[in-house]
DNA sequence: CCTACCGATCGGTAGG
DNA sequence: CCTACCGATCGGTAGG
């Protein structure tokens, strides 16, 4: 039996993880709440103890994941540098802090057709609030500052995420080498000098 | 006989265009045949007429839009020019070209796992032949006559295909400006000259 | 004997 | 958190 990781613990926990890893693998409609259970070590019913629907267990993830790279959005902020430093450390982050390449991301663009309208809109403006916005906040300040060229911030973020999640089907022990490049590519372009 | 808007004429490309653009909406297992016979117009009895099961129908797909894709680049080097323009020429074919938004490259990432080993080496495989290598000669050959700095070709073609899947989620209206904003993006970066 | 299907139903599994 | 189930729908196939 494998613990949650960090530390959390409880049943709750080991259940997000255990079930992000198969909506991750296989899409929303490519895993069961019986699969689901019997990876977590517990019948489809206990499942149901702890979450209403499949729906609501998959928005949790959604949510949760959300978070954490708003936490890294975050972080990345904090240390502060130039605009490009800013932007080193967080896809950096994004591309070697998750854990065994969690797309996560693409889970959320993908399998949001499979949430009703109203959870899909929580998730959008979660993800916007905690992701999007801070991001496009600091490409802003770049243009504000001179450090970049008149783009787009919002644009521009979404391109941003674009290259990073090209990156993320990278090898683990070339993601810091990817990092670098993407972030190179997004400040100088692949032209010649 | 049968009247077949859109082209090609027989049943079998009407189901190929229908099933399609359910399996690029709703992802492998979000759909089901008994949906796609009903879009298609004809029971699915008549479905596995055409098609084995459910699998072959959705390789089927995928390979089809491969080609198309393929059929995409191979016009964009055609008519030459500089790497800029031939990348130019291929976002813009990408993004404008493939009508409604064609996710299909998305697809064709995120359900591979869908399919069984054999079916996905062939998808692999074709993938790379008609798409990705051509993409990355293309570059190759932008690095070795010094129009590109030395970028890894391989490395390059998978960013920018990044770009592009981003500015898929464009309004189609504004297609055309995003392609151009990518392959600026792509050649010159955001960073202030 | 062919094609292009149909209404009905198979054995299993989905979410609940 | 389990065993025991449900209405419905799944992918796939029967005879005509």
């Amino acid at each position: 039996m494998s613990q949650a990781p960090g530390g959390a613990g409880g049943q709750h926990d080991r259940i997000l993880d255990e079930a992000a890893k198969l909506f991750i693998r296989f899409g929303y409609h490519g895993i069961s709440m019986r699969q689901i259970a019997e990876a977590v070590g517990i019948s489809k019913a206990g499942l149901y103890h702890h979450f209403a629907d499949k729906q609501s267990l998959f928005l949790a993830i959604l949510l949760r994941n959300i978070e954490r790279v708003g936490d890294l959005v975050d972080e990345a902020r904090a240390q502060g540098g130039s605009t490009r430093e800013v932007v080193a450390r967080l896809v950096n982050a994004l591309l070697v802090g998750m854990v065994g390449g969690q797309r996560f991301i693409r889970l959320a663009e993908q399998d949001a057709s499979s949430l009703d309208p109203d959870a899909r809109d929580t998730v959008r403006s979660v993800y916007r609030q905690r992701f999007i916005d801070p991001i496009s906040a600091v490409l802003q300040g770049g243009v504000t500052r001179g450090e970049l060229r008149g783009v787009e911030p919002e644009t521009a973020t979404w391109l941003l995420l674009g290259l990073t999640l090209a990156g993320l089907s990278t090898p683990p022990e070339r993601a810091s080498a990817m990092a670098t490049e993407i972030v190179r590519l997004f400040f100088e372009g692949v032209g010649a000098r």
